[in-house]
DNA sequence: TATTAAGCGAGACGGTACGTCAGGTCTTTTA
DNA sequence: TAAAAGACCTGACGTACCGTCTCGCTTAATA
């Protein structure tokens, strides 16, 4: 993880750790992060336990290294959409999110993360750091956009913002109340714009 | 669990059970879900193991029943204020959750169910049959109210509105993202109401 | 096991009695000692665990009575058999013995019975009481009888000759050194009777 | 057990088989074979379960192995002695196995390894090649040398005769059935080799 | 070029917990 | 009041993983 540099002796394997991250998002995805163990990650990565042991000190920082490596593989979206249409443009996010929710394996492999956050505090700083706070941030931005537009209200907090646009569909999925849809997913930010109160 | 009859044979020890429920949400209160160990709550309990698998299949649905007993333990309020202020009486609603979560206890209790229902589906669903449905039934009941009074949008589905209120505090929470405030939780029904477009 | 009479109540049921013998002893017979358990013997002969309990404390004295009863079912030989030839009487009764554990049910079923012994030191009294010494003494009043006749050594002790003509025998069943066969058997009666030492 | 030889990985520890083999004699010793327990043996070493049963897959072969480290500590015997007089070597043997016989610890110890040798054939097989005969050889090699010398009947069969002069006293162990001592054995060994017949 | 400090696969080890089986004991109901 | 049914506490089973600890290599950087 770190990248401090040592005197002497023979130097990480990124094959290995390539290996062991690719192994270990295989097997959340596959078994849950109840079903992951070190030792059926170590086998199927063909990797002695120590390896993994020396480079990840538990499950939970594993899984979120795994999940960022498939996740953050290559070039990043950078920016979310503007084509001046607010409402479209978070729709069309929040429902490609729903697409990729909809792939068993990543929706495992996510929930893994997740459970291992809900009761991990330490593990839920490193995730905000490393996969909330940026998303979040691309976030903001189009949304500060808006408001410089005029289209948002110049009084609220963006991070409530935020939280009141993704929170309901990230909720949804997480106590699993309900199915996830794209017009579930439309409706959600057409509410949260226009808000619930008659006018 | 079930309430069929049996035609002879020792009966089911009420006080017992009730050890066991009041063990298991002791020991998540403490240890969480991840320390909670069936030999920790049967040698806490006083109780043999067989008897705890006699009657619960798993550490989930042990905890959700410990969670529900400690929970609902005695007449349920029935109703959410109705004092004809629609976004006080939600805020409210709101803050005297997060007043509950401020118990590291019971936060870790709720941490613990939370984290199994994220794995299990079919736990999710006792989940939502015992514990969340009957608290969304509230909600909207009390939403609807406002609905039929004109305060809210007649087009909105109320589902959709329990989540926009609700969701926001809840995810905050579940993934540990910034802290739980009463203003904060006030400021969400603001904005969940009125909406986040300028006007 | 006891024969006192009661007063009054419900009389122990007989039938119910002989069902425990007789499951117990297909168990063994097709078990071992080792898999029978008390609650097999109870399911399989339709019969609560108490009520085994009452009447036998525990598998070892179950498992004596049950062999006994299926041994000792109906008219007993009461004596050995008296040609005249005593090599040949005994060399047939020997013979008989090795006949009646080549059945793999009787086989397994007096190894349990051995088994049990070997541990128990007062299952041995009982089972001397009961099975040995009745079984002894016939085979004493033929040598006594053979010894009156000047065919047995005058000098000889009556037990120390049972055991040299059977023992070997036994000894060979109950550790397994080498197969049990009729000419085997006939073999150990001949060398017994005439001695090791070259004359 | 195997000494195939591994490519890589840490050695057995010596000093673990050691303290597991000691220990399990102690606790046959002490308990009896159905009072020995994996777990007794595996915490009274200091010892994790599995360690146990990596290296030995049942309580059997453990005690089997456990009175061979114990019994054949060190350099054996060899031979057994030959003084010309057969009856007094004979005689001398069987006095010793007596004497041995009357410690209680290695008493308990022989009819734990003996109850588990009836009810399992496999454990038999191992038995007799380990302990029994090399234990038969030197008894046949003492025998055959009587034999050379004309001492011995030379139409017997030497496993024969080692039956009829140690079978007796061995039964007579295993089932209870009277005491055994010195002179019973001296007796057995004269018997056995002049014969029961009258002549 | 030889030395030496890691990295690495393998796997033994002391533990903890799993979920199950059985041992005995104790109700409760039925006959 | 005997007996079947079955709940209950206890303790052991054999297995899976935990995290740590050697082993015997291999692979660089350094001296």
């Amino acid at each position: 993880m770190t990248t401090e540099q040592r005197s002497s002796g023979r130097r990480r394997n990124p094959a290995t750790r390539a290996a062991i991250l690719a192994t270990a998002f295989d097997v959340v995805a596959e078994l849950g992060y109840a079903g992951l163990t070190m030792e059926k990650v170590a086998s199927r990565a063909g990797v002695g336990k120590q390896t993994i042991y020396r480079w990840w000190p538990n499950k939970g920082v594993l899984v979120l290294d795994a999940v960022l490596e498939r996740t953050a593989g290559g070039g990043e979206p950078v920016e979310l959409p503007d084509t001046g249409d607010l409402e479209a443009d978070l729709a069309a996010v929040l429902v490609a999110t729903v697409g990729e929710l909809a792939d068993p394996g990543f929706d495992r492999a996510l929930r893994g993360l997740t459970a291992a956050i809900i009761e991990d505090a330490e593990l839920a700083r490193a995730y905000h750091e490393r996969l909330d706070a940026p998303m979040r941030e691309l976030k903001k931005r189009r949304l500060r956009r808006a408001q410089e537009a005029g289209q948002l209200d110049a009084d609220v907090d963006l991070d409530l913002a935020v939280d009141l646009v993704f929170a309901p569909v990230a909720q949804r999925w997480t106590v699993r109340s309900g199915d996830l849809t794209p017009e579930g997913a439309r409706a959600v930010v057409r509410s949260a714009l226009r808000g619930l109160a008659a006018r």
